[in-house]
DNA sequence: TTGCTCAGAATATGATCAAAAATGGGACTG
DNA sequence: CAGTCCCATTTTTGATCATATTCTGAGCAA
């Protein structure tokens, strides 16, 4: 799931050449989208510095950048943390999730060449794999980029970028969920997803889409902490 | 070690309790809402630093923030910009806004007390005399004013977040819509949305809102500059 | 318990380095 | 001979870091 860092092949081009506070960002993204920071953990600038090995500066500003995206919190003194889900919470991602990521969908369905669908199916095999062996953070990976890639196809960046945001909000209560329960729990909707691209359905897509995300976030529900 | 605590008068200022960057974040974030940025002007960091007397680090927090927030774009070199609408952009703000916005009224028709909704209307009086006398600043903070308030009746803190940075996309280009049309060409359906609210008609608010929503993106999209 | 002190973390500054845009001179073409 | 294009230089701006300053919260003493 890593960007793979091999500038020695590419010298001009490659990650290489995004600046640190952008590597710092994408790296603390991924640790939170894929649970790697557990909700509520503390997050703190001098522990990214070396556990990142960058300077204070390019932490500083992936911080403030994923505080924007609801990634982490400010808790009003000057500390920071993974936020936790609350019941409620789960409740708006359920409504905007399926709003934001069914119409998604259904521009998805009349834009996607057949072949970007066949890669899409081919990504979904091996998510498949993912879940029969129990590799969570394949999981996680996989699902995500499922869904991310097929958003990328709607051919409508602000509605991705909402979409892209809410994943970040309760994809550290994914994880717990995953590690409590296993994916065998997640029978997820993507083969009826494809069947409607195939088809050109958006009807079809968008209702798959959104059984597949009420399957998700209803885990994610049972997969909160009750109280403490 | 330090001078005991005399912290009951400051001699110097009085603000001084949000720290640097919060400061310029809140600037930097009206001046885009209200359009005192037009969209495609570029914003340089040490700019700022002049322009706002501040240091270089908390102008670039700001920044970092606002590209998150849709605010401003990075434009590859490492130059940012008030970003510019484009049609297609509006037809997603119109779904989005439609969604987010209708839902966050509704939930906010059945929570919101009498005394609130009365503040409402008092706002909205003064809405009306702003845009009666052609005061476009002032209307641009009112009618931003009233819809932020009304979200923030929803209980709803996602979906308000999410109406908040759709308001942050086309800030700018209303401004531009006014300049070019006046005030006048804004009839909005507050005083609807007033009504639902206080006769607690969800379906009644829903509707009014999204004929608000739709009035102002129609407008917005039609003062696109037509250009290239 | 209450108040003081202190260690440590966050905030903020300015300096330094690197990269990209702007500028200007020179050569080539019409 | 004039206009245009290209390339090297200059200058502006962004990225990063080291460091000083401020603030928070915990520990200790009365």
């Amino acid at each position: 799931m890593n960007v793979p860092n091999s500038p020695s092949v590419s010298p001009t081009e490659g990650a290489a050449k995004l600046p640190a506070h952008e590597q710092v960002y994408q790296r603390l993204r991924a640790q939170i989208l894929f649970g790697e920071l557990a909700p509520g953990q503390a997050v703190t600038i001098q522990g990214l510095v070396e556990a990142l090995d960058s300077g204070m500066t390019p932490v500083r500003e992936a911080i403030r950048r994923l505080i924007s995206d609801g990634a982490l919190v400010f808790q009003g003194n000057r500390r920071v943390s993974v936020p936790e889900l609350r019941a409620e919470d789960v409740d708006e991602l359920i409504f905007a999730r399926k709003t934001v990521e069914c119409e998604l969908a259904r521009r998805a369905s009349t834009r996607m060449p057949e072949t970007d669908v066949d890669a899409l199916e081919a990504l979904d095999l091996t998510l498949d794999t993912a879940i029969a062996t129990g590799d969570v953070p394949g999981y996680l990976a996989l699902n995500y980029q499922f869904h991310t890639e097929l958003n990328a196809h709607a051919d409508a960046p602000i509605l991705a970028d909402l979409a892209d945001r809410l994943w970040l909000r309760f994809g550290p209560s994914l994880r717990v969920v995953c590690g409590r329960f296993g994916t065998q729990s997640f029978p997820d909707r993507h083969k009826d997803i494809l069947e409607g691209l195939r088809k050109k359905d958006a009807d079809l897509v968008a209702l798959a889409m959104e059984r597949d995300v009420l399957q998700g976030m209803e885990q994610v529900r049972a997969g909160l902490t009750p109280i403490n």
